[in-house]
Parts: C-alpha cells; structure tokens; sequence
RNA sequence: GUGGGAUUAGCUCAGUUGGUUAGAGUACUAGUUUGUGGCACUGGGGGCCGCGAGUUCGAAUCUCGUAUCCCACCCCA
C-alpha cells in the first residue's frame, strides 16, 4: 500500500474538513473587515529568498528545507513560511515605489522537513497577513487585535505574549551587550546556548535548560536597553491594548524564529494541545523590504498554524438542511431524480435510487441530515402529490407536485 | 538530528505462561410481515494482528530490523 509521506496528512474525515473550511472562512471574513484582500503566491520559490529573508542562521532555512535543484538547475525551495514570498511579490509588483499601504491576507500549505509529532507537520497550514506601508504602532496593535478576533470567533481560548525586539539603532549594542554577558559565563551553559551564542544569541535568553536560566537571571534585558522611538512605541501598544481590552503577558524572552523580526513581537499560545503551543505568531519587520533590494518600507504581520487550531475550534451547531427525496414505487424512481435534479438548482437535496417502504426513506433522510424528507407513493402517484415531512418540526402534509417550487 | 512509548476490524480497544477458526464496543449494512426517522431487537459484511526477518512442532504473543504515530529535547505555526 502506497502511504503518505512523513508528516504529511490528508484531511478527509468530514469532521476535520468542516473545522477546516470554518476556520478558512471565518478568518477570511475577519481579514476582509480589517481590509486586508487575498492574494497567492507560489508554493516554490528560489532558495535565495528564504536565505535572505528568514535568515541562513536559522534552523528553518539551515536545516529544514524542501530544498533541490530543479530542470534547469535552479536551486529552488518548498515555502517553509508565507512572509518571504508575500514580500516578494510586493516589491517584484513595484507597491513599494507605489506608496500607499498595502494589505494582505494568504492562507495555504508550508513544508519544513522536521520530526513530526502532534501540532508539528511536514507540510502544514497557515492563515497569515502582511500589512505594507504603515509605520505606526497602532498596526501592530490592530494585528493582534485581528488574531484575538479571528480566535474569539472560533471560541479558542489563548494567552497572548508581547515583548519588543528593539531596531537597527538599539538592537546591536544590546546584541553586544548580550554577548558579553554570554562570554562571562560561556563555561556553565549548555552545548545549544553555546552554538546559539555564535548563530543568534538573542534566543539564549529562550533556553529551557534550568540552569541556563537561572544564570541569565542577571542578564541585560532588551526591554530595558531599547531607544526611546522603540519603547514610547512598546509602551503605546501596551495601552492600545489595554484599551481595548487585550489581555497579555510580556515575556521579555520572547524572540521569534525568524531573523526578519524587529519592535513588536508576539504569540499567541494555547495550553490545550500539547508542547506545540504557539498557535499565532507575528510581528514588525520594517527591514525586510529592503533586504530583498525594495525600497525601505515597514510592515507588520502575523501568521496562524492552521492544524494547531482546528482541534480547539467549537463549531456550530449543525442544522438540518435540505431535501431527500424517496420512491416508494419503481415507477416514481425516475420522476423522483428528476425532481431532485430541480431542487439542486437551490438547495441541498439528494435522494434514493431505489423503491424503498417509507420508514427506511425517513431513516435515510435523517442520517443526511436533511430538513425535508419528500416520499411519492401509490396514492401520491395517482393524484400528482407528494408527501413532505419537516423532520425538524416532525409536521407532513401533502403537496401538489407544483407546489414544492 | 537525540532519547523513550506505542502499532490488532473504518474508529476506540481486549487478547491468559506461545496452543485449534483472533474478540468486544461503536460505526456500516439488511431485516423486525408492505405508509412514519433518531431508540430497541435480530442477522450480515469487514482483519497479511504495521512491514520484514528470526526462534519454535506452533507466533498477535518471544528476539532483531524497519516504517509510522505519540511523548520529551531541539525548533516553531
């Protein structure tokens, strides 16, 4: 028997594609009212672009790419996230020198060759925005406004982490700073603190090693070492958020994965499914644009881990919907397809092929879960009728054929 | 990439110190005497016991390998 690949899963069961497609279009809906629109992009790019963007330090790009040489021998990558690509075709499309903001919603499929285990996919699903062109604060605030909203209409529950990286003026000498304390105790950390010391030592500070973490006790902090832009606008976003009624933490070890990152910073994380638990995540990224050689412009966005949330989503109610429509005379079969035929032009409908007695009819129509179960028999036969039984309100009656329309 | 646990019917799981034809619940399907659904009752289909070797007269059961899932690390959505 041919499997799926590691890590990578159909979702068929009807269950699971219900969440699915609920979860797709509740937060498109949201996205839509934030005004942010849809767009595309390819699941293959260049290598290069994930390189530059999400950084050659990290493990995503450094180890955990779909990556290969193509026909032509190009050296192209599965996505292994959606910002890169976004930004992309942001500036390859010339917004940047269009001036104006620009929003974007995307959702779709995204490969990291990784270990699997629960929450943690080979090719998995994120729902993400990117906003171009607005500078302020304020952006970054109505983000994570839009992740609460899109999560409250779902009924997930979260707690929601903020922290700020600082930019191009205060991150490097806090960098430094850093180093120098990491020098000064490099004998007692751990092997992975020690290479992260070298590849991006902001992510020390996120250690779970114990005794990593009492030793950085003492370590300087970002959020006291920020320049004055930095944290006037960390402590604006404290009060938007307050104002509108956001709870949150600040984890002042909060570093995202992805180098791109500056000022704000955040994740939402559930504690309902497991050690996988970040199931939003985003941030400011005011450089990128002009890494990938456009014209300096700021932007912020999120991303959504769509396979983490489906098992927190509490659906609707389902409703009984329709028309099942049974014989219970072979020679009705063919009147009663057609009629089906015609009702499918409007409403769900679905009937049986065979002639059946009424009570198996009334049982088919209730396991489709149909509101309207429609039975021709002997005398309805005779006088053109049909009987239609409501099997919500459990009240029949018999039409005129013509009155069914 | 490292360490640990698991894998038996579509699903959730039993299966004795190795011993005849591998079970239950649920789901599916058909019927309960010919026009009233969900319930109940009675039947039925459905298993390379993850895959491959080995030990044995005999393996779902013991050993080894392998794949996948799960847990932790790592990392992240």
């Amino acid at each position: 028997m041919i499997k799926s690949l590691r890590g990578m899963n159909d979702i068929l069961n009807k269950e699971e594609s219900q969440r699915f497609t609920y979860f797709i279009n509740t937060a498109t809906k949201v996205a839509l009212r934030y005004g942010f629109h849809h767009i595309q992009t390819p699941l293959l790019e260049e290598t290069t672009l994930f390189k530059r963007s999400v950084g050659e330090s990290s493990d995503i790009v450094g180890k955990e790419m779909y990556r290969f040489k193509d026909k032509g021998d190009n050296d192209v990558s599965l996505r292994p996230e959606g910002t890169a690509g976004v930004v992309r075709a942001f500036i390859q499309n010339k917004l940047d020198r269009s001036g104006g903001t620009h929003r974007f919603f995307y959702h779709g499929s995204m490969f990291r060759y990784e270990r699997p285990q629960k929450g943690r996919l080979r090719e998995f699903h994120q729902f993400g925005v990117e906003s171009f062109g607005v500078e302020s604060v304020y952006e970054d605030a109505v983000m994570i406004m839009m992740v609460a909203d899109i999560l409250a209409e779902l009924g997930i529950g979260y707690r929601l982490q903020i922290n700020s990286l600082g930019c191009k003026e205060c991150m490097p000498p806090y960098r430094e700073n850093l180093v120098n304390f990491i020098e000064s105790v490099a004998g007692n950390i751990c092997e992975d603190c020690q290479r992260r010391e070298r590849t991006n030592p902001i992510r020390v500070l996120d250690c779970k090693n114990e005794k990593c973490q009492s030793l950085y006790e003492t370590a300087p902090k970002l959020i006291n070492s920020l320049c004055e832009n930095c944290e006037s606008d960390f402590n604006k976003l404290k009060t938007i958020l307050d104002a509108n009624n956001i709870a949150y933490e600040i984890d002042t070890n909060l570093v995202r994965g992805l180098d791109y990152y500056s000022k704000s910073a955040f994740e939402f994380v559930s504690d309902d499914i497991g050690s996988q638990s970040a199931i939003a995540g985003g941030g400011r990224y005011d450089r990128l644009v002009e890494f990938l050689d456009g014209r300096p412009t700021p932007a912020v966005g999120f991303a959504m881990g769509i396979e983490r949330l489906l098992e927190l989503i509490s659906m609707p109610k389902e409703l009984r919907e329709g028309y099942f429509f049974g014989a219970m005379d072979s020679e009705a079969v063919e009147f009663i397809i057609s009629l089906t035929q015609k009702k499918r032009k409007t409403d769900k409908a679905s009937c049986d092929y065979r002639a059946r007695n009424l009570k198996n009819h009334l049982k088919s129509a209730d396991k489709v879960n149909a509101r309207y179960c429609c039975v021709i028999g002997s005398n309805e036969l005779e006088n053109s009728t049909i009987w239609v039984k409501d099997l919500e309100n459990k009240t029949e009656q018999v039409l005129n054929i013509e009155d069914l329309y």
